[in-house]
Formats: C-alpha cells, structure tokens, sequence
DNA sequence: GAGCACTGC
C-alpha cells in the first residue's frame, strides 16, 4: 500500500482554522464560543431554590423522580447544543463570498430581461449509435434469405462438425418436441415451455426457431433474443449454441450475445442473439416496441428477479401493438402456470427434464443413519422487550408459521412413530428444529465418507458465519486431515485460491468436499457432485416497509431452491441428497421465494417507469404479476422527489432524465454527475463502481482479522470507507503500471482481487463514456486532466459523496474518556428513522471512539443481527450545507444556528448562517442550468460558475478535518 | 462484533 498514500490527497492538516469542532475548545470567532459559556451555566441553575444540585423542598415521591427526569432532559439537550459542530468562516472568505454574491444577483437582474425560458435537456446524441445494430425494424431481404438457406442445407449435407453436434442435439428431450414447440409458437403469440433443467429448452428453443425461418426462405425475417438472468449463462449458452451449430460465437455469425461491458453481436438479421435481462431493458428506452425484434425469449422467468418481472409488464404492454411479436417464456416446471394465467392463459408445454435420479433422504432418515443425538430444545422464554422492538408485524408473520407448525407436530410425530426407531423420535420430538446444526452437518459428512462409495459432497449453507464452523469443525477432525480430502469453502466473498480446484476431478482416493451458499445453486456448476446436504437455509434480503428498512436474514428454503439444490447432485450420475429438516417441514416450505419486487426498495424501479413513459408509477406497478406494498412505492417516489429527479407531479427532470440513463441508482447517479461537474471524477467514478457493483476486497476464511486491519491501514486518517477504497484503487493501479509480479502482489497483500478491480475499471470508462456523451466530461478516460483538477481534495470528495448518499446521514454521538475502564468507548451512532444503530464490523470506522465531525455518511443501511452501516464516511459541515437537504438558519435559547433538513444543526453566527444560505442558493440555481445544459465546467474566476464553485470548493476544503489536532 | 445471490448501451 506504501506507494500508493498520499497518491490524490494533498494533506491539509494545520491550515484550520474556520471551523472549529468541539466547542469546549476556545474559537478565534467570539460568537460560537461565547454561547457554550453561557450554555454551560443554564444547566446548573435549573433547580433553584432547593438542596444545592437537588431538587426544591416540599417535592415528594414521584415529583422527585419527574424532576430528575427533567433535569436529565434539559442537561441532554444543554450538551447537544455545546456539542455542536461550529460553521465559521476566515474574513477574507467572507469578504470574498459577499462580493461574489453581489455580482451574481447583479448579473442575474440583466440576464433576466434577455431570457426566461425553460431549457430542455438535450437528447443523448449518442443513444442513436449505440443502438444503431437493432434500430431498423426487420425488413426482408430476398437475397440473404436465399443464402442462409443454402448455408444452413450445406452445413447439414456435410459439416463434420455440425453433423456429429446434431446426433447429440437429437438425444435431447427437447428435440422430439420440435414441431409441436414451432406450431404452438407459430399459432400463438405468447406461449410459456416449462421444464427442468437439461431438457435443452435453452439452447435448442431460439435455435427451433432461427432454422424453421432460414429452411421456409425466411431467415433474414427472424431475430431471436433470449434473456438470461446471469452474464455466466448468457456467455456459456450462446458459445455452446454457436458450437452446436458448427460457427464461431459472435464475430457476424448467427449466433453472439450481449452483456454488460462484454459483446460477440450476431449479424444483423437470421440471428440468435443471448443476453442478460438488463441489456434487453437497456434497448426498450430506444426501442419501445422492440421493432427490430421478431421473437423475445424470457428464460427462467419462474426467479422472479426484479427485472424479468419489470419485462413481463412492459411485454404484455407491448403485445397489442406488435401484433407479429412472439414471446416464449421458459421456467421451471412448478409455477408455469402462473404466467400462463398472466398472459391470458396462453397454451402451455412441458418438456420433460432428463437428469439422473437422485435419492433423497431427509431429517429423520439422517438420524437413524448417523445415530446423531441432537442437543436438546431448551425452554425457550421470549423476553417481553422483544414484543416492544421494531418489526413486530415481521415477527407476527414468523410466530403464525411457528404457531401452525406446533399445531401439525404431535400429528406428525405419531405418523413417524410407525416407520421410525424410538430413538429418532424422541430425538425429533425433542429437538430444536429451528436451530442451525452445524454439528449434525459435519456428522452427516463423516457419514457419507465413511459409508459411500466415491463423489464430490456440495454442502449448502446459509452464511459466512456456518461455513466457518463447519470448516473449523471438518479441518479439527483427525479423519479429514489428509490428502485424501480437499475441502473448499466457496462464498463470493472468499478468494477462490484454486480456482480449478473446484471443478476438476480430484485423483481416485480423494474427495472433494464444497461448503458453499448458494451461489453454488445456480451460479458455480460443479459437475462431479454426487452428495448433497442441504441444510434448508438461505440469507434473504427483503424490505420492512413499515420501518423503510432493508434486511438480511436467514429463511427457510423454497421448495424450488431445495429441488435445485437436490438437482446438483445428479449432473453425471444417480445421486444422493440429505435435507437436514424434517419431512414435516418440507411440507410446509413455501412453492418459491417472494419475488424480488416484494423484496426490495423500488427507487430505480420506479425512475426506469417513468424514463421509458409507462404511465403513472402506481397505476403500472399495479399491473405486475404479483404487486409490492403500494407504500414501498410510495416511498420510492418520495425519495425521488427528494432527490429532485422527479417533481411533484411525478414529471422527470432533467436530473431524473440523465439519472435514469446511467446504469447505476439513482444516488449513485447523482454522485457521478456532480463528481464530473465538480471534477473530481476517478475517485468519485471509483466509489460509484464499487458501491454499484461490489467492492474489491476478499476475504480468505480465518484471516478476516487481518483483512480488517489491512483496510484501515489503506484508509489511513479519512474516516472514511469510500475514500479507503479510492486509496486502495489507485494504489492497484500503480501496481498494475509496474508490471504483473508487481500488481498481484498488491493485490496479494491487500486482500483484494484482480477480477473485480478490472471489473470496477471497465465500469469506470463505462461511466466515462456517458458522461462524455452528455457533454459533462471530454474523453472516456476516467484519468483525463480536466476532469480531475480537483481529485487531491479529500474534502470536496466528501462533499460530492454527500450529494450522492444525502439523506444517508447518521449522527455520532462521540463518546468521552471512560476512567473506569480506562479507554475510550466506541462512539454511539444514532438515526433519525433507527434510533441507536451500529457501524459495521467490516467498515473502517467500526471501532472509532472519536470522529472528526458529528456526522457520518452511509450508503447502505441493513438490519441483520442489527441495524448495521455498511460503509461510512465521516462527514464535515460544509458539505452537508452545500450538498445536502434544505438550509434553514434558526434560533434556539439565543444560539443561533444553520440547519439541513430541521435536523442536523451547527451554530453559527446569523451573519454566516445568511451567508451560506445565499451561496448554497447560487449553488441549486447553478446546477441545475448545467444539468439543463450540460457542458464542461470552465473554472476560470472571469465566469460565474467557476466563481461559484470554487468559492465552495474553498469553504469546504479550509474546514480541516481534525481527527487528529483537536481531541 | 460480522459479510445470500444477481444485474445495467
């Protein structure tokens, strides 16, 4: 990391002396300081008349307890506004900024009289290019019909390769229903295939398709996407139907695919062409009524993920007016109803699945096999605070399941005692069912070793947290510590060291043992699976609307999810599957999961509707498969209208209208934007692609200590997550710029990984790309000069950060020197929505006792064990007044003070409150013309932007940050 | 004192 410090930011400790922190702490300016003086006598005098420090005689009882009481309230109160942060300013800014404010309202007045009219923002030049490949709707071309036509029966004549892929293709259960699958596609204009994995609907359907066109002198009349809901399988499908069809992926052949950042394009017409669920809702902003489309796929439509959901609405939408459009929907067998019913019961086939059989054992066979005695259920006494905690509605859903499941338990367990050992019921009458064992799943491990014959075991568990246990508890056991075992945790998180290690074969003697989430679900294939444990639990995310609060927490498995989990174990061979519930609860396992949209805040879902003209939000949301709570909805376009990318009227702004084009949330969005206008781009453009994507870091299991350590040492004294991460990124890329050996070992020992930081890197130039093509920025390179004349200012950093994360404010409440424990307690974190939250473990200011400033930045709030922040940046003043909610300069008791939003107050003298007030008004004013007339910002002091926002630039940035001069 | 998984011209 050595190299890379100090790479942006200019240090600018010492030059202080605007703003002072800790009001105890005497300031040049007489007003703040004089206030705390008079401050600190009000408390004290508050029980007159009485016992020094007491309450006044003649209180009895509980009067007493109620004066305490308010003397605690009012000594509470005294400290906070002692507490508060001072906003001051040098004389000569103040001088400077009055002047300027001045000339600019006396400009104002003259530009008046020229113009006032309302600009529009100019449309995208460059959304014509890029879509340039699918903007002609399909036109036939006689010509290329003919010669696809000849191609196609050359191939079959005698292609070598083509011939010996076409006996593979006529094994596939698929392959038989080939006529019936093109004459229900051809007489119907929505139809949904069902079928479970390795039945080839994927890869064969679009290929049905493309040659039924090419063979009738049709092919340059057909053009078949088919959606996947991951990059993986978009690439892997399109490169096994291009072998299949004896050609090269891509490259102008018929078959190619599209993904993020990532594109082999088909030719233009007669094509197949794959892609993920986002790039197909990418071309509708262009394509409305996906004229250069003939037939769209929505494969695995039964996972309900928040985009393929989106595309059904906007499909059944578009149906009537293209009344030649076809649309196939593919899922799983389970529900395919559910979307038949959705498009008007539309005709429905199942193609039979082909996998081998896979024996499925669950709880109660485990016990008799393993003789595992689990512990048994202690009385469990719910404490009363816990009917007082948020979420209660969540806990009430919680106490029906388990209420239903005592009611069903004592019919269960006589049904059981016919066909099971006494042993094992007792065991199951008596036991935990709700419990994660980690034990029993290392029994059953040792179980399948000792018993069975060879064959990986896939172990599915929830969370980080199991899959640690579960390796400490394998790694300490004689049995498995040799080479004949090589067990591999496996979570996105982790390095995968070996990479190759998870897919191959081991040498015969060894087994492969995966501990894994679920990513190891759908994700990560690994073909030689033969065992798999299932322990029934996966992490969910989903959304309390009534505390607007997003969490993450363990659930029981779907019935889908446990069929999937069983399917991997029976990709080569019979197999076994060991579910760790008991058949009681197999039963009542919910069919799917909730889909997506139920699960999550809906603001992006929202911005998308309104950017491709939908209609009212509610009104379309309304029409989904199954609809969220109107209130998350609600909730959405209110912080939309927060984040002025809609009005009041649910009309876009031009704000909105770049926002919705950027392929990031809306925050995000806004951060980029300001990041360019402000030029500070790389490192804005880093932490966008970060926070969008994910971050750099891995973690290696057992070393999370280290990796933690690692990171506050990169973020050296920023108090801040984001900008550790600008110093870890640009630190990578001094590596990379000294060769191979150099970047891995950066990357070595600072815990991070290769792939996303080239990933984050290609995202940046994305982001690049954009903003050159509205004309915020010259070049698509993220390093280029103009944009980042401001990038060494750690200060303005933040501040562009606040313009993006704002209302994402947290309080501190800092915390003193504690004598009896002889240190310093972490600081107390508070939210306005919350109350006490805490900072996450892994972010870079978990620890801290003191911060530079009462405020601290977020941009992702979760409830988990608790209410965490995952990522924090300790946040000054001035940013939160120029970049944050409204400004407001008040009185309180004679302080006088500025606030954002009512509720984040600082004192400061009226003079300066007024002052900043007018110059953040400049400010909104200022903005928003550029974003109606997006254009390089010109810095120079002859211009009134460059005045403007360099005046800022230097407020903010003399506010010194002073983690370590002032406590 | 802790990190399900995806996705975007």
């Amino acid at each position: 990391m050595s190299r890379s410090k100090g790479r942006y930011f200019n240090n600018h400790r010492g030059r202080a002396h605007g703003a002072r922190w800790n009001a105890g702490e005497e300031s040049e300016e007489a007003g703040p300081s004089r206030t705390y003086g008079e401050q600190g006598g009000r408390g004290r005098g508050h029980g007159r008349g009485g016992r020094r420090g007491g309450p006044p005689e003649g209180l009895r009882g509980r009067d007493i307890g109620m004066w305490y009481a308010a003397r605690g309230r009012a000594k509470k109160a005294a400290a906070e506004i002692r507490n508060r942060p001072v906003v001051g300013m040098e004389p000569e800014h103040e001088k400077h900024i009055r002047t300027l404010l001045d000339d600019v309202q006396k400009q104002r007045s003259e530009e008046e009289q020229q113009e006032s009219n309302e600009v529009k923002p100019r449309r995208n030049p460059r959304d014509e290019q890029y879509h340039s490949f699918y903007q002609h709707p399909l036109t036939q071309d006689p010509e290329l019909d003919k010669r696809l036509r000849l191609e196609l029966e050359a191939k079959q004549a005698d292609n070598r390769q083509y011939k010996d892929m076409q006996e593979f293709r006529k094994k596939l259960p698929s392959y038989n229903m080939r006529h019936e699958l093109l004459r229900l596609i051809n007489e119907n204009q929505v139809v949904v295939i069902s079928g479970e994995t390795g039945c080839g609907k994927t890869t064969q359907v679009p290929q049905f398709i493309l040659d039924h066109h090419v063979e009738r002198g049709q092919g340059s009349t057909c053009r078949v996407v088919c959606t996947q809901p991951r990059r993986i399988s978009a690439i892997s499908v399109a490169e096994r139907v291009a072998c299949e069809r004896a050609e090269p992926c891509g490259n102008g052949n018929s078959t190619g695919y599209q993904i993020r950042l990532e594109a082999r394009l088909p030719r233009q017409q007669g094509c197949i062409m794959y892609c993920t669920n986002g790039i197909l809702l990418k071309w509708l902003e262009t394509d409305q009524l996906l004229q250069s489309v003939s037939h769209v796929v929505l494969d695995e439509v039964h996972e309900r993920d928040i985009i393929s959901d989106f595309l059904l609405v906007i499909l059944k939408d578009v149906l009537p007016k293209r009344p030649k459009l076809k649309v196939i929907l593919m899922s799983a067998t389970l529900n395919a109803e559910l979307f038949s019913e959705y498009f008007g019961s539309c005709p429905m086939t199942n193609i039979p699945g082909f996998t081998f059989p896979v024996l499925e054992y669950w709880l109660e066979d485990v016990l008799q096999m393993t003789k595992y005695k689990p512990p048994e259920q202690r009385e469990k006494r719910e404490p009363i605070w816990m009917k007082f905690r948020r979420g209660k509605r969540y806990r009430e859903d919680e106490l029906k399941k388990e209420q239903e499941f005592k009611e069903k338990f004592n019919g269960y367990i006589k049904e059981i005692s016919t066909t099971y050992p006494e042993e094992v019921v007792y065991y199951l009458q008596n036991m935990d069912h709700e419990k994660m064992d980690i034990d029993m799943v290392s029994t059953i491990i040792r179980h399948i070793c000792l018993n069975k014959a060879e064959g990986a075991i896939l172990v599915f568990l929830p969370g980080w947290e199991q899959i640690s246990k579960l390796n400490d508890l394998l790694t300490q056991q004689q049995m498995f510590r040799n080479a004949n075992f090589r067990i591999i945790p496996l979570h996105s998180m982790m390095p995968t060291v070996n990479q190759r290690q998870v897919f191959e074969r081991p040498p015969p003697g060894v087994r492969k043992i995966i501990i894994a989430t679920n990513i190891a679900e759908t994700s990560i294939t690994i073909d030689d699976v033969v065992y798999v444990v299932n322990l029934g639990r996966v992490k969910e995310r989903n959304f309390d609307v009534a505390n607007n609060l997003s969490t993450l927490k363990p659930e029981w498995v779907s019935v889908a999810a446990a069929r999937q989990r069983r399917g991997r174990a029976g990709r080569v061979q019979p197999g076994e599957c060991y579910h760790l519930y008991n058949q009681l609860k197999a039963s009542m396992l919910t069919d799917y999961q909730l889909p997506e949209m139920l699960r999550t805040p809906l603001d992006e879902l929202c911005l998308q509707i309104k950017s491709l003209k939908l209609g009212r939000v509610h009104d379309f949301i309304q029409k989904a498969l199954q609809q969220p709570d109107p209130r998350a909805v609600d909730l959405a376009l209110e912080s939309l209208v927060q984040m002025n990318a809609l009005d009041d009227r649910e009309k876009l702004t031009p704000l909105g209208y770049h926002l919705a084009r950027l392929p990031v949330s809306p925050t995000i969005g806004r951060m980029i934007l300001f990041g360019a206008m402000f030029c500070c781009l790389d490192p804005i453009l880093t932490v966008a692609a970060s926070l969008s994507f994910k971050d750099p870091f891995v973690i290696p299991l057992g070393k999370e200590k280290m990796a933690d350590a690692q990171r506050k040492l990169i973020a050296e004294d920023t108090y801040s997550d984001h900008l550790m991460l600008v110093n870890a990124v640009a630190g990578w890329e001094d590596a990379r710029d000294h060769g191979r050996g150099a970047e891995s070992d950066y990357c070595w020992r600072n815990f991070m990984s290769v792939t996303t930081l080239k990933m984050l890197d290609n995202m940046k130039t994305q982001f690049c790309e954009h903003l050159a093509s509205i004309g915020f920025v010259e070049g698509k390179s993220s390093k280029q000069r103009s944009a980042n004349r401001n990038s060494g200012n750690r200060q303005l950093i933040k501040a562009i950060l606040c313009s993006g994360l704002y209302p994402n404010v947290a309080q501190v409440r800092q915390n003193s020197f504690n004598r009896r424990e002889g240190k310093y307690r972490p600081a107390k974190i508070v939210t306005p929505q919350d109350g006490r939250v805490k900072i996450h473990p892994k972010s870079v200011n978990c620890d801290q006792s003191h911060f530079p400033s009462n405020w601290i930045l977020y941009h992702l709030k979760m409830k988990s064990s608790d209410v965490f922040l995952h990522d924090t940046t300790a946040v000054e003043p001035y940013p939160l007044l120029f970049f944050g909610g409204k400004i407001g300069v008040t009185s309180e008791d004679g302080v006088e003070a500025i606030t954002v939003d009512d509720h984040i107050k600082f004192s400061a003298p009226a003079r300066i409150a007024h002052l900043v007030k007018d110059l953040r008004s400049e400010l909104d004013k200022l903005l928003k013309q550029k974003i109606n007339q997006p254009g390089m910002t010109c810095w120079g002091q002859d211009t009134k932007e460059g005045r403007i926002m360099q005046a800022i630039i230097d407020l903010i940035t003399t506010q010194e940050d002073h983690s370590q001069s002032d406590w």
